[in-house]
DNA sequence: AGCTGTAATTGACCTGGGTCAAAGACGGTT
DNA sequence: AACCGTCTTTGACCCAGGTCAATTACAGCT
C-alpha cells in the first residue's frame, strides 16, 4: 500500500459500502444507490478486533448483524466440559449472527480468527429500513435462506460422506469463497487450526492431519503448516462427485 | 367430532388462520386480528394431497412457501443413482421450502408421508405484505432464523454424537413437537420409515432398528411397528445431557 | 540463540456402526 | 385365506476413523 504519505489522503477516501468490493457479496446486492447510502447510514465501523477476541458470546442480548470485511472469524459452541464445536468460518462479506434474531440472543460464540474488521448493523434499524426499501427486505431474506441452504448442505455433507469427501469438500468450499473475493482460489492461508477443522467437520484432528498427508502424497495439494496450494482442483473435485445431491454448493452466506 | 348434521353447520365454520390452532406456531404469531385477516386474503387452500405425493421437486420454481396444516412431509434430495437422502420431516404448523427463496428454485423434494392438508403462500404476495405489516416481516425474519439455529443444532449433533444420542434426540424433538400442537407427547406413530429416519440421522436402517429394540429392553419405549410410546421421557433426556452445547433445542421452524 | 508452550504429525490399537444376508411380519389385493 | 411386495428385525463380519501416546516443529519470549 506504500508509505504513509499526503501525495493521497487516506482520510479522504471514504470507508463507505458503496466503495467497498464486497458490495455484491453483502448486503448492498441489489439496491440502487440512494438505498445503498441509507443503509450506509445505519453502518457502525468499529475497529477492529484482534485474533483471538470474541465479537459475542452466547446468552449476549442480540442486537446487530455482522459483516466480516477483513478477516475471519469462527463461530463454536462449548460444552459444560469446556470442548468447543465449531459451528462454521466467516469470511469477508459473509454475514454472522443470524440465528439470534430467533429469540433476541446469541446462540454460540464468535471469534476471531486473526485481525479482522467487521461491519455492525443494528437489527432494529436495518429491519425498519427493509420494510421501506423493498430490494433490502428481499436481499435480507435471501441471505438467510441462503444460510439455510448452506447448512443443509453440510448436514448432507455430514451424513453422507467419508472423511477423505468431507475435507475435499471443506477446501473446494474455501477456495471458492477465495475466488470470489478476488483471492488465489488455489493458494491460500488457513486461517483455523487443524483442531478447528476437525471439530467443523465432524472429525478428529489427527484424521485431518493423516489426510493433509495422503493429499500431499497424491499430489493434490501442497500443504505447509497453515499454508495450503491446490496442485489438482479437478482431482479434488472428483472426490465428491460420487453421491452428491444433484445441485449443492457448500459454504457459508455469501 | 360427532356425525355431521344440521345443528351446527360445517360450512358456517370459515377455515381460517384467525380460527387456526396452529396459528401461534405458524406466520399468524403476533399480528393484531386485521393483520391476520390481511394474511389470510392471500393464503391458498389447495385440497389435501394423499401418501406419497410430491409438493415440488428440485428445480421447480420457487414461487411458494408452504406450511403444513395436517399430516406431515418429509424433504430429502436424490443422488444420480437414486438413492435418498432425508433432509427433513415436517409437521403441522411448520413452514416449507424456506431454502429456495435463495435462487428461486426448489433444491429438493417435498413429499407427503400420509394424507396432509398444507396451506400455499405465494410469496411474492408474502413480500409484498410484509412491508407493509412490521410484525409479518419480523416474524418472517425469527422463522428463518429458526430454521438457522434448528439446522445448526442438527450439524452438532451429527458431528458430536452417537447413534443412541441421535435416536434420543429425534424423539424428543417428536415428542415436544407433538406435545405443543396438542397431541400426547408420549405416545405417537411415526409417518416415516426406519429407512427414513435412519438417513435423515446419518445412521443405516439396520441401526435404528436395533436402538428401538435397545430402548425397548431398557424400558425406556414400547415400540410397535410403527406405534412409539415413551416410558420415561428422563432417561431418554439423560442420553443427551453428555456433550450438549449448553443451550439447544432439535427441531425444525414451529 | 536458547527456552517454552502450543500445534501438528505419525504410529498402534480398538470399537461403533456399516454392510451383507437371511428370516420374519405386516397390509393390501383378489 | 392364501399370495405378494415392502418393511423390519436379527445375526455375523469388517473397516473407517476415533483414541491414546510419543515425537517433532514451530512461534513467541527474553
Amino acid at each position: 500500500m506504500g508509505e504513509k504519505s499526503k501525495v493521497i489522503s487516506i482520510d479522504g477516501i471514504k470507508v463507505a459500502c458503496a466503495n467497498c468490493s464486497l458490495a455484491s457479496l453483502c448486503l448492498p446486492y441489489g439496491l440502487d444507490m440512494h438505498d445503498v447510502e441509507r443503509l450506509e447510514s445505519i453502518v457502525k465501523r468499529n475497529k477492529p478486533i484482534q485474533r483471538g477476541q470474541i465479537l459475542f458470546s452466547p446468552g449476549d442480548r442480540f442486537r446487530s448483524l455482522y459483516v466480516i470485511k477483513t478477516g475471519s472469524v469462527k463461530t463454536f459452541t462449548q460444552t459444560p466440559a469446556g470442548d468447543e464445536h465449531v459451528i462454521g468460518f466467516h469470511l469477508p462479506g459473509e454475514l454472522l449472527g443470524l440465528d439470534a434474531i430467533q429469540d433476541d440472543q446469541h446462540g454460540c460464540f464468535a471469534k476471531a480468527l486473526e485481525t479482522t474488521a467487521v461491519c455492525e448493523l443494528p437489527f432494529e434499524k436495518l429491519e425498519h429500513l427493509a420494510a421501506t426499501i423493498p430490494s433490502l427486505q428481499h436481499q435480507l431474506l435471501r441471505l438467510l435462506s441462503k444460510e439455510v441452504s448452506a447448512e443443509a448442505n453440510m448436514i448432507s455433507l455430514l451424513n453422507n460422506s467419508t472423511a477423505e469427501e468431507r475435507l475435499a469438500s471443506f477446501l473446494l468450499s474455501l477456495s471458492e469463497r477465495f475466488r470470489r473475493r478476488g483471492f488465489s482460489p488455489t493458494d491460500f492461508f488457513l486461517a483455523m487450526s487443524r483442531q478447528d477443522i476437525g471439530s467443523y467437520l465432524g472429525l478428529a484432528l489427527e484424521t485431518i492431519s493423516r489426510l493433509f498427508t495422503r493429499f500431499q502424497e497424491q499430489g493434490v495439494l501442497e500443504v505447509d503448516r497453515k499454508h495450503v496450494k491446490i496442485k489438482d482442483l479437478e482431482h479434488l473435485r472428483q472426490m465428491l462427485r460420487h453421491h452428491t445431491p444433484c445441485h449443492s454448493t457448500l459454504g457459508h452466506s455469501s
